[in-house]
DNA sequence: GTCTATAGAGGGATAGAC
DNA sequence: GTCTATCCCTCTATAGAC
């Protein structure tokens, strides 16, 4: 990991930055939370060390356990976070079955607006979310995992059933490059970059239901 | 990580294991090499000790000093390996200037074929590639992203220019989406499972180039 | 090529003062 | 809420015997 100055340094900003990062940011802990959420996405869960943490906080190692009684307590409180959000709204929107294509483009701008708010949850749960999921306290990724799949695989096979996707799809195939695609756009997104989050979402969706090339199909019973 | 016993047991089929995994494996240090792959590609690079790949090989940590020098040179050996394979044939893509389409297709083909041969190499790339990079020894990590993204970039491009691919295509955006899509089927893909790597090619392809909705698009100028 | 034995550094976590 | 001080463990890597 990279090195900090022993000594604490500017304070100042620490607070808007946590808002800045898409937190309410109201007490110590949530401040806490944002700047390992940050650490543990920019360097890996296994490889950044709690006394990062309280650096890039500040304080001492010591200090931490304060306020979480270990190093787990932290990322389960960041990605629990993050998947509460965004499963919600995924309820929602498989709830009010709109046509297939509607409900497949409101999945996508749902997953990239919370991928928004949450990007160090994301990159965590991406890169750091297998290995977590094998430990108890983090079974719930599991369920996570199963409750997305649900979602898409149930658009999915509605939009064949509706005539609206092509015949010749195979869901969980479709489900896993729609997955990739999405929840890897954390890894490279920067909040007020070149695109936004629902700039991003349009351009996915038109590639993702029309694909990259111009009319023409191969086969023509799709 | 998991525990393992403290002492070797069965030796008898490492060799082919390392066969079916895809490598040579003539000597040990392949053998090893193998062995170290799996274990990265499960576990990840950090948490993977050199005691979790002495014991799976059934020799002792010290032993392992014997072959390697060092645990990164390990992690060296597995992704140059893979990327010399991949990037050659990248290469030789290229400089064919088939069609676009069939360029793509091509690439796709390639990547997922390279995908099989080397599936632990990539899940690495793919989860620890980018905290690798940071240090001297893999800045070739940085240099063989640039050669994935000039290839696509190259052909999403050409296409668009002699009219294959859509007009209104973002090629950065679509380069990552293709790249996300792809890499990520080593996470899951399982030689001998459900689909075969040239399978999952051509659904791939199919529904990156026509998408995954039936004709009808909603902007006719694209 | 593997083992024994261990150095030396850094990890998560704790107890109690302030 | 933070600091001091530190325990105990695990990690990578080394030296030399077999």
């Amino acid at each position: 990991m990279a090195q900090r100055s022993k000594r604490p340094a500017a304070r100042a900003s620490r607070a808007s930055a946590a808002r800045a990062a898409g937190r309410a940011g109201t007490g110590r802990r949530d401040e806490l939370l944002t700047i390992a959420a940050d650490l543990f996405a920019t360097g890996g869960y296994a490889s950044t060390t709690v006394r990062d943490i309280a650096d890039a906080a500040g304080i001492l190692s010591g200090s931490l356990y304060h306020h979480f009684s270990s190093k787990e307590e932290m990322a389960d409180a960041i990605l629990s976070g993050f998947l509460e959000d965004v499963l919600a709204q995924y309820d929602e929107i498989v709830a009010a079955r709109e046509p297939a294509r509607e409900t497949f483009a409101a999945l996508v701008s749902a997953t990239l607006l919370a991928m928004d708010r949450h990007q160090s949850a994301v990159v965590i749960y991406q890169n750091d979310g297998r290995q977590l999921a094998a430990l108890e306290r983090f079974a719930y990724l599991r369920d996570a995992g199963g409750r997305f799949e649900a979602a898409w695989t149930e658009v999915l096979q509605r939009g064949i059933d509706e005539g609206e996707f092509r015949r010749s799809l195979d869901v969980p195939l479709a489900y896993r490059l729609i997955r990739a695609a999405l929840w890897t756009v954390a890894s490279w997104y920067r909040s007020g970059g070149e695109h936004s989050a629902p700039e991003i979402a349009d351009h996915y969706v038109a590639m993702l239901l029309d694909g990259i090339a111009r009319g023409r199909r191969k086969k023509a019973k799709d």
